[in-house]
DNA sequence: TCAAAAGTGTTCGCTATACACCCATGG
DNA sequence: CCATGGGTGTATAGCGAACACTTTTGA
């Protein structure tokens, strides 16, 4: 019984997707790791990443492993890069096309319980497998390039936050700080937010407004020719 | 005698990688594009592209295709998206990781007699075969952004250009009108050109000054946290 | 009444924009 | 001397950065 039934006239590669999945704790940004069960890199952390199937797109298979690690069928994701280096992968020729995902930690469930999966702080990520140090580094640079001008940073949040909450995912994103109350005026005149009929009761403090990303008021604005920054 | 003497476990898609090559002819945006010889989409335009090796990475697979069509070895490239859809080739299943690639077109040869190639101004692309269409789509808005926040114009031009050559480029990339004197100014005051001792002699008219993009001012520039902007 | 965080406005300086004049060249 | 494009400066408005005070709440 031949168990190498799939015959091709020239050589191919394998192919991957990997995805990087980004939370917020309310303080610093996060990513999921797996640890590998199985070598090569048996013990190790590694992002969820998989073999493509001949009849999905890399979109559809990176969205299978986010739906397996943290049973969301719905995220913000975006394809950044293809890491292709020969010898990337021990086994054989392997091409990854990797995705990061933003998504709401309070949303997230288990996943499937074969695998073990942790969320680590961006600052204290171990050494992980294959090449995902660098494309953890990639992923965080193309994050923060886009977050600069598109608003994204909302799926990062729950639906509903406060300033407070949002000026902080910002801060941790980029790694700036920014003025409160510069931060609060830039935002409200910005446009893009709803103020919410609830209010956020917080011990020994004032009560904070809570706000919503009002995406129909942004594509408005962009398709008036707006252009957001930070 | 087997032709099909690649054996795989699992089925693997074949992947290549797509050169979208743009060059400036003084007033439009120019794209290289290939009469294709052979099935499927035999007679159509395509980019340059073909299949990865086991030995190269995508990026040097790009950059053979770029020296086959246009004798440059050297040249601004970036990878800008992978397309995976199923069926976007009809011989089997085909991924490819696309790349663009800024050239100057004084600079390029005719490449190997073997293939057809020809320059059209973007808005006179006919229809391209498999998905590529899209892929110049893709391409075109991705340099855009680009083009934004990074000193890559430079590389559509000669080494030395004058003042009005670099609006024309900016001003056909981003499909929009510069003032002529506050697009002098800002350049000027941006600290990224060096002004050349030549002057390029005009007939009917003064001479123009003549400017070189200056790497070393941008690396420092951006060492100091500035940020480019259009 | 105090501590801690929320909410709001004003001033200032820079930069993008709109705009006008003089210069150099060839015919 | 004139037509054509090259080169420079100025006035204004709008936005981002720096910054201070008042409000609310629970202890």
């Amino acid at each position: 019984m031949d168990e190498f039934k799939y015959h091709y006239q020239y050589p191919h590669p394998a192919v991957t997707t990997d995805c990087v999945i980004f939370g917020f704790d309310g303080t610093r940004l996060n990513v999921l790791l797996i640890e590998r069960g199985i070598e090569p890199y048996k013990g190790h952390w590694a992002f969820p990443g998989g073999f493509i199937r001949m009849d999905e797109t890399c979109e559809q298979c990176a969205r299978r492993e986010l739906l397996e690690e943290t049973g969301l069928s719905t995220a913000y994701m975006r394809q950044f890069h293809s890491f292709s280096s020969v010898d990337r992968d021990p086994r054989e020729r392997v091409i990854t096309i990797a995705y990061y995902a933003l998504v709401r930690l309070s949303e997230v469930t288990g996943g499937d319980d074969a695998t073990r999966a942790q969320w680590f702080a961006l600052d204290e990520v171990p050494a992980l497998a294959f090449d995902h140090d660098l494309i953890l580094r990639r992923a965080t640079t193309e994050l923060r390039k886009q977050i600069h001008f598109e608003p994204i940073g909302f799926e990062l949040l729950p639906e509903q936050f406060t300033m407070k909450q949002l000026q902080h995912l910002y801060e941790a994103v980029l790694d700036v700080k920014f003025d409160r109350r510069n931060f609060y005026n830039k935002m409200l005149h910005l446009g893009l937010l709803a103020e919410q009929p609830e209010t956020l009761a917080r011990a020994n403090h004032r009560d904070a407004k809570l706000y919503r990303f009002n995406p129909e008021s942004y594509a408005e604005l962009k398709q008036k020719g707006f252009r957001l920054e930070f």
